[in-house]
RNA sequence: GUCUCCGUAGCUCAAUUGGAUAGAGCGUCGGCCUCCGGAGCCGAAGGUUGCAGGUUCGAGCCCUGCCGGGGAUACCA
């Protein structure tokens, strides 16, 4: 049961003698925010009386007095203003808490209507490497995933890769030109790595040179006019002064952003220009970014040769991004990525454009969103067809074949432009019914503030982030940090070492990730992501391993305890605030659906492995020498539901829990 | 220029979408293994929620204006 849903159920049928509108009311029925309140706490008198210009706290009573709930909680309290206070009754908690103890799904109803989910995340450009800031996308989608799954939704998890976008123009020229066999042969995706990486660099420096008289010129204008305008007088009245001021400093900024794209461009330069080899490639290629783009045209426009070459690339390189999602354990239903769409691309600009949604601007053809600055470009003045033309194949593809509902994109905050002209163009189209969201996450940034970089200026690989983290807690355990216990880390194996070190690095990793509001940027930080103390998915793993390590010295099997007659009673208020706390999980669920919000669920995760720590510490819930059978079964019980419920919650954020560690 | 997001403890972040005395982790300081695993527990210090107004029973959250910082902004995805 979801006490939470049960108890604004409860509300709504009060409010029906107060208002005429109760389904936006017993909303406001919360978790409440400190213990001394009670449970919950309902907080909608004081917003329903000014409306209805009525004393609130006269009017709590009457809601309280038409509220039936003797069964669920002690009589309510009316607090302050008009809050009323609901807590929840001892004999409630226990059955609650027994009924969740033999249910398989841990209190949490599934869905009675339920959606088709289309989860569009991951979606990496297979050419390149993954680096970190693939992971959030990742982990997060993934999340998602499992969460609405298992709250009983139809979800299918597509990959979306960049698999047929101008990288790969840039990767044909290399091969044609500048293919190292051997290096090919023993590791084609490093090889064509390297290649992507020369053929971009190649073109960036023709294009920064050919730029550079221009910016040097433009620097030199505004050097003079912020030169002329920190002569001239100052202004005598204050907001002309003031004004001056602004626009000094705003001429002063975009100088020093001027300067220091200057600067970079040199260095860019200055790193071709020092390799006499790499030099005389740029020479010999002064072209390189147009021929790049013609082969990706000519792949385009179906070219046996360079289709045939992508074919040959693309197989190896889907294949090491799947080694990273079975190291990560990530399941995609299907990985369909932006080949896929291709066939479609040129009808869906024809439909476009025959119904007058879409029109040509300046060689290009465009919709032009109401309300939006820039045009949503869906075939550019080349004839090529952009990203904007895939996603909306990709929407009419998911809603014709899919049948979904909704569609879920997990991408980077600094793509909310695109997805807002996408979403309205899809709407132009006649795509109504289905619910689109872009489900945006902040930047990863370095220490500097700015989009996370190393030294050297290279993202940080994936696969060296997830090494560390692992190596990392392989350190721990090798230490044997829980040696005083009897169950010390050297009494581990080395497999069982792997294994433990496997387990908590990648959850360390991925929890780092989840726990965030996925809204906010995050400074990355090796700390954070390898700390496995405090809010960490170590701290949950660790008390799943101490029920683990109650259970051995019991000898007794979970599983057993379960089965056997006894049940759990609440004798003390460890005992309590932790059966609260588990009866919650539905909640918690729920929370986490609503907003796509992972970090919900992983504060969730926290509070409650928090109180089962008080409990376990405490010395009124001595487990194993409890005062009498009965409650030391009802313990047992409790233990176990914990685990369960830890180790339930973490595998839907992608992380394992261990009997000992 | 326009649009957009952000500013919370020394640091990294929360805050149930307008609720009661703004919470965690890290770090600092002080206590806890004669007791089920110390990767833990308890406690302390630490805040004018960038600034100034406004809206109301009530504002970190909503409105206005400033200050400061990201990001996006016509043919890369």
């Amino acid at each position: 049961m979801n006490i939470l849903a049960e108890l604004r159920q409860r509300l709504r049928h009060a409010l029906e003698s107060v208002c005429d509108d109760p389904d936006a009311w017993c909303g406001l029925v919360k978790p409440a925010q400190d213990p001394k309140f009670g449970d919950y706490q309902a907080n909608c008198a004081m917003p329903l009386a000014k409306r209805l210009g009525a004393n609130p706290r006269e009017l709590a009573a009457k809601i309280v007095a038409a509220l039936d709930i003797a069964d669920v909680c002690d009589v309510p309290e009316i607090a302050g203003p008009g809050f009323i206070n609901l807590r929840l009754r001892p004999d409630f908690l226990e059955r609650e808490a027994n009924r969740v103890c033999s249910d398989e799904r841990l209190g949490v109803p599934a869905a009675t209507n339920p959606k088709r989910i289309v989860v569009d995340f991951s979606a990496p450009n297979v050419a390149k490497p993954m680096h970190v800031g693939h992971l959030r996308s990742t982990v997060i989608g993934d999340a998602l995933y499992r969460i609405l799954g298992f709250l009983g939704h139809h979800v299918v998890g597509d990959n979306h890769v960049g698999d047929w976008g101008t990288q790969f123009g840039m990767i044909i020229f290399g091969y044609k030109h500048f293919l190292d066999q051997a290096a090919f042969a023993r590791n084609s995706v490093a090889e064509l790595a390297r290649l992507y990486r020369l053929v971009n660099q190649l073109s960036d420096y023709h294009d920064l040179r050919e730029a550079l008289p221009a910016q040097r010129a433009e620097q030199a204008r505004r050097r003079d006019q912020l030169q002329a305008a920190e002569a001239a007088p100052p202004p005598a009245d204050k907001p002309a002064l003031d004004a001056r001021k602004k626009e000094l400093k705003r001429l002063h900024a975009d100088l020093a952003a001027l300067a220091e794209e200057i600067t970079a461009a040199e260095r860019k330069l200055a790193a071709v220009e020092a390799d006499a080899a790499l030099a005389a490639v740029a020479a010999a290629h002064p072209t390189i970014a147009s021929a790049a783009r013609e082969e990706t045209a000519r792949l385009h426009a179906g070219d046996p040769g360079n289709l045939a070459l992508w074919r040959q690339f693309i197989a190896p390189c889907l294949a090491a991004i799947q080694t990273m999602y079975d190291r990560l354990e990530i399941h995609f239903d299907m990985t369909q990525g932006e080949s896929f769409y291709q066939p479609f691309l040129a009808e869906v600009v024809a439909e476009l454009s025959n119904r007058g949604i879409a029109r040509e601007s300046d060689g290009a053809v465009c919709v032009f969103v109401p309300g939006a600055t820039a045009p949503f470009i869906i075939r550019k003045s080349d004839g090529a067809f952009t990203y904007a033309t895939t996603d909306l194949a990709t929407i009419a593809w998911r809603v014709r074949e899919l049948r979904a509902d909704t569609i879920l994109y997990v991408v980077d905050a600094r793509q909310a432009d695109h997805f807002k002209l996408l979403f309205a163009t899809a709407e132009l189209w006649g795509y109504r019914d289905v619910e689109l969201r872009h489900i945006s996450f902040g930047t990863i940034l370095g220490d500097d503030k700015r989009p996370f970089k190393t030294r050297s200026g290279d993202v940080v690989g994936l696969e060296s982030l997830l090494d560390q983290a692992v190596v990392e807690a392989r350190r721990v355990v090798d230490d044997g940090a829980s040696e005083d216990t009897g169950e010390s880390g050297t009494a581990f194996d080395a497999a069982s070492r792997d294994r433990i070190a496997e387990v908590v690095g990648l959850g360390a990793v991925k929890y780092a990730d989840l726990s965030q509001n996925r809204e906010s940027d995050y400074v990355f930080s090796w700390e954070k992501m390898l700390a496995k103390t405090g809010d960490t998915a170590t701290y949950m793993q660790y008390a799943c391993a101490r029920v683990g390590g109650i259970f051995r010295k019991a000898g007794v099997e979970r599983g057993d305890v379960r089965r056997q007659a006894g049940a759990i009673r609440l004798t003390n208020p460890p005992e309590r605030e932790l059966a609260r706390q588990l009866l919650r999980y539905s909640e918690a669920l729920e929370q986490a659906a609503a907003e796509y919000r992972p970090n919900f669920l992983t504060q969730y995760l926290f509070d409650t492995a928090n109180c089962f720590s008080r409990f376990f510490e405490s010395r009124e819930c001595a487990v194993l020498k409890a005062e009498t059978e009965d409650l030391r079964t009802s313990r047992l019980l409790l233990c176990d539901l914990t685990a369960r419920i830890l180790s339930h919650g973490l595998s839907l954020l992608g992380i394992h829990t261990l009997d000992r560690m």
